[in-house]
DNA sequence: TCAGGCTAAAGGTCAGACACTTGAGGGTCA
DNA sequence: TGACCCTCAAGTGTCTGACCTTTAGCCTGA
């Protein structure tokens, strides 16, 4: 439980930042204080010698421990929190806390991160949609033999109205279809990849943008899909999956050239 | 190029977070300044109000700006830093710049990441090897039709060792022949998402563990998969990936069974 | 028994000071 | 004239010390 393994040691004026071993030139000597200790305190959680929900010292004492002030210590851990490896709480029993790996936020940061990558244009349109295809062919095929009840009521839930309640219509309905499929295959880690690319696709070129015809189709399709992987038809999952992507792709590229002709 | 379009406002005391709909107990009414000025920032940076390379006014400003001391915009900015959407520089000429997105920082958290949801056993051994086959046959597939001469040259150097200077071996072998690979593949996206889960693979559970003999195998299989994709030949370059991965696979579980016994 | 207030621990915020880094401009000397 | 050095200014990096706010547990009194 007690926290006594820290390094504690922080790089003096004079030592290198052992990147500098192929020309010495690109980075400065030395890292600032409060990286040095985010670095430390990310290794000793990676490495798991601080486990999941252990607490850290309090501030203060890191401050001591580290022998740097209070103000460097919350620095590094204002980024460790932002990378979600550890969590604050206030109050007498608050403190900060090892936090739960958890792929919702790999999801949040993967989607904010590919849609910057989109954005800068250093990957293209066609890119994504290939990728989604590579990674949502192969979900439909995994769902049809792996889905559970719950997992096809959820996907039941977002194709048709329920008799009183309202429905989850287009673009919701949409992504809410599509993420169950993901859920349904049953890799965690496909679901958490693959959740980004549709999301970005989604959200950044087709909300608000899409006809209510379009939705239809949409309906039609996932319908088909929902049917093959209901039977266990792996083949056919994947096949309704391939086309109904095939359907997409155009609208896609279409609104991909109309946001890119203004700048150019 | 002026920065003048802050939101500045702070959540007051009395305003709700947006998320206290579905009953209102989970999260605290008001978030700390820092998080805020940090999610502003963040959504400035994401929007594209603030475009790549420009320059933040200076902390002292933006304190100004929000209303909030200079220490809490530094906290704000060193959870975007280690996001890596924005980058410090000291000096004259220094400054707090929107970062350009970049494919290597995506790697490098979703390799800390998947590690950590691997440690921590909300994604199995199963699951990664899953998914890499799902992730590296297509790659095979694509860097056979699409593979440039740079590419081969990059893959045959991960192959054999040249006349006279030291080859790189095994563990580094196999993993710069699978990047290889990833990247010859022409997908840019799919080589950031599938690069962790390879790195993964590869440093929780084979570094050091293999012997000289399963790397000659290794290495035997990668010469197949190097000719089919130097022949252009995509089937078969997906044909040999699987087998490539399918001999593998017994030696992850192994090592993965190895690693839980001592706690179970 | 229970409501309400007190207390202490820990994070959140602030103000102000000084140190360090770095580019640029100007001055000096060969 | 040109190379070198010095100094300056702008900005980030770090520290100090104070005070506020939140929160759980305890204590008190009705």
């Amino acid at each position: 439980m007690s926290v006594e393994a820290f390094s504690v040691s922080l790089g003096q004026p004079d030592d290198a930042t052992s990147e500098a071993d192929d020309g010495g030139l690109p980075v400065s000597p030395v890292l600032p204080a409060y990286e040095q200790v985010s670095n430390q305190l990310q290794e000793l959680i990676v490495k798991g010698t601080l486990t999941v929900g252990e607490r850290l010292p309090a501030e203060g004492e890191m401050a001591t421990q580290f022998g740097v002030s209070r103000s460097t210590i919350r620095e590094a851990l204002r980024g460790l929190s932002s990378q979600r490896l550890v969590h604050t709480k206030r109050g007498v029993s608050g403190g900060t806390f090892v936090a739960e790996p958890s792929s919702e936020h790999v999801h949040t940061y993967l989607e904010t991160t590919i849609g910057l990558l989109s954005g800068a244009d250093v990957v293209s349109v066609d890119e994504i949609l290939e990728a989604r295809e590579l990674f949502e062919e192969p979900a439909a095929r995994l769902a049809a033999v792996r889905r559970s009840e719950d997992d096809l009521s959820r996907l039941r839930e977002t194709l048709a109205p329920d008799d009183g309640t309202d429905p989850i219509h287009g673009f919701e309905g949409h992504k809410e279809f599509h993420f169950a499929i993901l859920k349904a295959s049953g890799n965690q880690l496909l679901d958490v990849l693959a959740r980004p690319v549709f999301s970005v696709l989604e959200t950044r070129f087709v909300r608000d943008r899409a006809s209510g015809g379009f939705w239809a189709d949409v309906e039609a399709d996932h319908q088909d899909i929902f049917d093959a992987i209901a039977a266990g038809d792996s083949e056919a999952s994947a096949r309704f999956m391939h086309s109904h992507l095939e359907r997409l792709r155009p609208m896609y590229e279409r609104f991909d050239r109309a946001a890119q002709t203004p700048s150019a």
